[in-house]
DNA sequence: GCATATTTGTCCGTATGTATA
DNA sequence: CTATACATACGGACAAATATG
């Protein structure tokens, strides 16, 4: 529950199907099974279709239905291409730290040192995505926010097929909170730059994965 | 006719409304009224409201309609950050011009000056959004080419709240041909600083606009 | 605060068009 | 080319939420 609409219900269900891997990249997602397997109706299906097509979680084609995106390479160069530019731009952007919005920053990272300590990598990698996500909002930008939340969602899309996501995820604990060390500081600059190569680095890291994949 | 879906048909016979001004901002549109005015079922209806939705066309809220978005001056600063993030990152970004990509702005821009001699300035309008689309398609990212419509299509809406577009359009024709003849010399350091100062210009006369329509 | 009417959310059944085997 | 499966679109219906008096 704890939902206003069967809709939110049925998407929020497919979209945990999706990052889990039980719907492959690909994978065709057939309106009357949804419908039956989840006890509604075909409309509501087509509305939470419409829902996670928004987020790029689904594709539609026309007369033909939703599938499970095939993610390649490229996408994840042009995700990252986006992450580049706006996430270091906003760090660049903060004119002096304000402890108060750092808070949740603080929080976030604690908890994937939490997460981390338990080997619990899901969870560090949500708590991954929220120090990112978080970040941009420092902005107060409505529109960097929604479009941090659709390339967030795209990566979770990328994990979902990836075998082994420590080694995506564990390394860059400890450069969020470097980086949160240097905001702290009022040393935007400095965390700017630091973002970048931590980006490109991440990039790096998420490719080999798939070309590891690739090759199998 | 012409269009393979009919919510497409009706979401563009929406779209024309909201941005001609028929639809004010803020205006409440109802499912039932658009599917009676037009000949087609509610649940079509329904699907074009959430095809402009996608677009900021139009704002949901639940159990409660879709409206057409009040854009308020916040909206239009936060529009413009994006593109001042974008737009000039993505002129800085280019190696060397490459002639035949080119040529599409070069047409654009044609177009601009014809409509600009006819004092079309809905045309010139238009002719101006396809440049920066076209413009930001240069860099070959699908999502920042999204991103970019979106943004666009948010600044339709604003542009149907102000009598005279006239002088928000013309004197860009001209500086839109400038931006061109520097980025075909390969002048793309200093391309990126005009459009800079180009955006903030824009941003300048429109918020302007804004100002004396809420004195009024 | 209450009763009303309106509108939205959801569901069902069906017909038509499209893609694929 | 035919046949099958499926998506699109339609119309009607009821429940639930909202707005109005």
């Amino acid at each position: 529950m704890s939902e206003g609409s069967a809709a939110r219900t049925v998407s929020n269900q497919l979209s945990e199907w999706i990052t889990e891997g039980q719907l492959p990249p690909g994978a065709k997602v057939s309106e009357t099974s949804v419908a039956q397997r989840l006890g509604v109706s075909r409309n509501t299906v087509r509305e939470a279709f419409r829902l996670l097509a928004h987020d790029g979680l689904l594709v539609h084609e026309f007369n033909r239905g939703v599938f499970v995106p095939l993610v390649t390479s490229a996408d994840v160069r042009d995700v990252y291409r986006l992450r580049r530019i706006i996430e270091p731009g906003v760090v660049r952007s903060l004119g002096r730290p304000d402890l108060h919005r750092l808070a949740r920053l603080r929080s976030v990272v604690a908890e994937a040192d939490e997460a981390s300590a338990e080997r619990d990598w899901v969870r560090v990698g949500t708590a991954n995505m929220h120090f990112h996500r978080s970040l941009v909002s420092l902005a107060g930008s409505p529109r960097l926010d929604v479009t941090m939340r659709r390339l967030m969602a795209e990566l979770r899309l990328v994990f979902a097929v990836i075998d082994d996501p420590r080694f995506l995820y564990e390394p860059f604990v400890r450069r969020n909170r470097e980086l949160l060390t240097m905001m702290s500081a009022g040393r935007f600059g400095e965390g700017a730059d630091y973002l970048e190569a931590y980006l490109a680095d991440s990039e790096g890291a998420i490719l080999a994965a798939f070309e590891e994949k690739e090759s199998a």
